[in-house]
DNA sequence: TAGTGGTCTAGACCACCTA
DNA sequence: AGGTGGTCTAGACCACTAA
């Protein structure tokens, strides 16, 4: 009889006190570290590992959710667990706000997609004026009131990141920027040509699980984080001029800083 | 009666088709959200949910591990799940590695720490001479075997990091920087001494769930990312002469960055 | 239709903490 | 000793997917 996909797996250890849930997800870990289930793999059943451990269906998902929490597996209704497969990365430049990229006529986003051979979209797209949060105020240097640029990221049909620019609104009002698409280079380029230089950007980065309603947005499997990234824009005279306030799915992004040794 | 913890919760709808344990983790975590429970409460007991809700101990469990996964609860054995407290968070500035902050005596992670009343601790410091991974070699220009220098950072006994620095073995051996204390200012004070005057460092970021041997280390609470932060140091001759590998308690940490426009 | 994971019950025994 | 969460069993019915 030809080898079931438990033949990769060895037996409990009854004399050692580490629970049995553990012991599996142990063992199921380990034969994904070693490859031995490649990316995409279809792991043993629920039933199959309840034949081959001897134990309640119980233990069995208990110690699945585990490899879930992990970020290991996921599980599609219907159809089995599987091997977490990595999507492609996208990494953000340490030069990604350089003026040089801003006079080409396509957003940052979209030349960087086509670069790597995915198709970018871009949907959601919400502008609209809003009072902004007490932190979001802040940061903009005391503004009363904004405009919001809410905007969704896919690759691929993968959402991977959300996004919402917040702008003075004495300084966005009736300009491109309030447009849905506010024309080449995004608004930076916007923000240039109506006379605020742009100086340089701060980000400020924290990592953390999502919401259930982050999870829905960005349609994370369980165990995938989000990176959580505000930017502030200033402009030559030191005046914020822009606040970005970034969820991105973590397994599909690596950002990369330059830092001064000065 | 005295109200007991579960007043503060309502009751279920039993026309709607979510699921019973997504529904009460719903209404705890709305009332994690709106504050009436507050960080470092208790949750009311798994026996007063079963008694509140009418369901079967397996289904106030599951809603209580999904808010674990979101990492808004902690449970204690023999104690009770607890609101998850916000650790205070380290802010790394763009700055951190200016010259003028290596003319001080003591570390950056010690003079940060007090200057926020917190009490420093280093441990686990190993110092050992290494064949490097491929990706590591690759980042020290090929380097076939490295100086690595392990250590864990600690915060009121808390553990908020671990940072493996690994430098060319020809450039670190028989200097103070393969002592266990290289000295005020740290390696990079000595690099510098040594002749490499640095120039500048490049950060790259990743956010993802810790393995259990990493949660261990951290001692993390389940639903807490880690940031791996992966360091390299160049000197004025763009030759890389240090990689810093580093993992992070992602809620102990924001990371700030300075980006040009230019 | 058969196999998969998703939800739920009703019990049991154990380990840990506080008192 | 009593309350808490941790582990485990043996069932049941359901929803989704594929052949």
């Amino acid at each position: 009889m030809p080898p079931r996909s438990t033949g990769l797996l060895g037996a409990l250890d009854s004399t050692s006190d580490r629970a049995v849930f553990r012991q599996i997800a142990d063992q199921l870990r380990e034969a994904i570290d070693k490859g031995r289930f490649a990316e995409g793999d279809k792991l043993p059943s629920e039933t199959e590992l309840i034949d081959h451990y001897g134990a309640s269906r119980m233990t069995v998902r208990n110690a699945i959710s585990l490899l879930q929490g992990e970020g290991l597996v996921v599980s599609e209704h219907g159809k089995g667990v599987f091997v977490r497969p990595r999507p492609p990365v996208r990494r953000l430049a340490s030069d990604r706000f350089a003026r040089r990229h801003r006079e080409q006529g396509k957003s940052a986003f979209t030349v960087e997609a086509e670069a790597v051979g995915s198709r970018p979209e871009v949907d959601d797209l919400v502008v609209r004026e809003e009072r902004p949060s007490q932190d979001i105020a802040t940061r903009l240097g005391g503004a009363r009131k904004v405009l919001a640029r809410r905007r969704r990221y896919l690759l691929d049909g993968r959402p991977v990141e959300f996004a919402v620019s917040y702008l003075p609104l004495n300084l966005a009002r009736n300009t491109p920027i309030a447009e849905p698409n506010p024309g080449p280079g995004g608004i930076y380029a916007r923000l240039e040509e109506l006379g605020h230089r742009l100086d340089h950007f701060e980000e400020e980065i924290r990592a953390r699980m999502p919401s259930p309603e982050e999870a829905k947005t960005l349609r994370l499997a369980s165990g995938v984080p989000v990176i959580h990234l505000i930017r502030t824009a200033y402009d030559t005279e030191g005046r914020p001029v822009e606040v970005c306030d970034t969820l991105m799915a973590a397994d599909a992004y690596v950002l990369a800083y330059q830092l001064p040794a000065t």
